[in-house]
DNA sequence: AAGGAGTGCAACCGCAGTGCT
DNA sequence: TAGCACTGCGGTTGCACTCCT
């Protein structure tokens, strides 16, 4: 047995004498939690568990406070523009769930790995292909994604309060987002900004996304660049796939009709 | 109405990295 | 530098809820 198996066997024997408590946190316990935080801040957990009258580990208690009970977790479905962040980026790192976090404020690693294991991974079953495969990856760039921005574009129609430039931007307020509806050509960029920087600034700072913890503005970020290839995904690139209302969200990337058409496609093209 | 299957999500587990003594 | 504690990450599990038959 090596250092850190040691290590963590005399934790366990240790957990064991303070009889503690395992399972879904009842509402008092919350309260201890969020009232020591308020007083004395996070971090060192173990002992924080202890002196807040915890009967817990200070594992649970960080992950509690992370996922659950911090003031900025937001909660609530996962928003078209989300959808579209977490499927670019994870298209660029994987399964690198925390890092993707940092891109989306408020939501948490776990929220992510969630959403992406319930949903993208239940699409690519359906289509009977493995999520990763490029098969499936192909699908959504070329039948999925093109399909998207035309119910984008009819949303942005009927949508007094999003509008199309006349170089085919989409430009969505409270959560702007820039469009380019070139296929090979195209870009992105959100922000909690109402202004949308020409589509020729993202297209020239490919790679130049920004975590939102390390911007100098918090309220400010971006995903720029589609089209660069990376070890990761091949080349394969995500368009935006929106409906073009700023107030929708959405549980399902897709409704029945869509699904219907891909699937159709798919099966043609295997 | 009942119960089996499917789904979504909170919480846990094991491991790795880091820093302190 | 070994030993340990703490933290963070990604994978997995368990359970409540919903849907379907």
């Amino acid at each position: 047995m090596d250092v850190k198996a040691k290590g963590n066997v005399r934790r366990e024997e240790e957990d064991h004498q303070i009889e503690l408590r395992r399972g879904p946190w009842t509402v008092e316990e919350d309260l201890k939690l969020v009232n020591y935080i308020a007083a004395h801040g996070e971090g060192r957990w173990n002992s924080l568990a202890l002196f807040a009258g915890l009967k817990r580990t200070g594992k649970s208690c960080r992950l509690r406070w992370l996922n659950y009970l911090r003031p900025d977790v937001r909660r609530g479905n996962i928003t078209l523009e989300e959808q579209l962040l977490i499927l670019e980026l994870h298209s660029r790192w994987g399964n690198r769930w925390s890092k993707i976090a940092q891109y989306l404020p408020g939501r948490t690693d776990n929220e992510i790995k969630n959403y992406w294991r319930t949903r993208v991974q239940k699409h690519a079953k359906q289509l009977k292909c493995d999520v990763n495969s490029k098969q499936f990856k192909d699908t959504m760039r070329y039948l999925w994604m093109p399909r998207l921005v035309e119910r984008i574009q009819a949303g942005i129609a009927s949508s007094s309060s999003t509008t199309a430039t006349s170089t085919g931007q989409i430009v969505i307020p409270q959560l702007a987002l820039s469009y380019n509806s070139t296929l090979d050509n195209s870009s992105i960029a959100i922000s909690s900004e109402t202004q949308v920087s020409p589509t020729s600034d993202f297209s020239d700072c490919y790679g130049n996304i920004v975590p939102i913890n390390e911007n100098p503005n918090p309220d400010y970020f971006q995903a720029s660049q589609i089209g660069s290839s990376n070890d990761y995904n091949h080349g394969m690139d995500f368009q935006p796939w929106l409906r073009g209302v700023d107030n929708i969200t959405s549980d399902h990337f897709l409704d029945c009709d869509d699904f219907l058409f891909l699937q159709q496609q798919f099966n043609f093209n295997m």
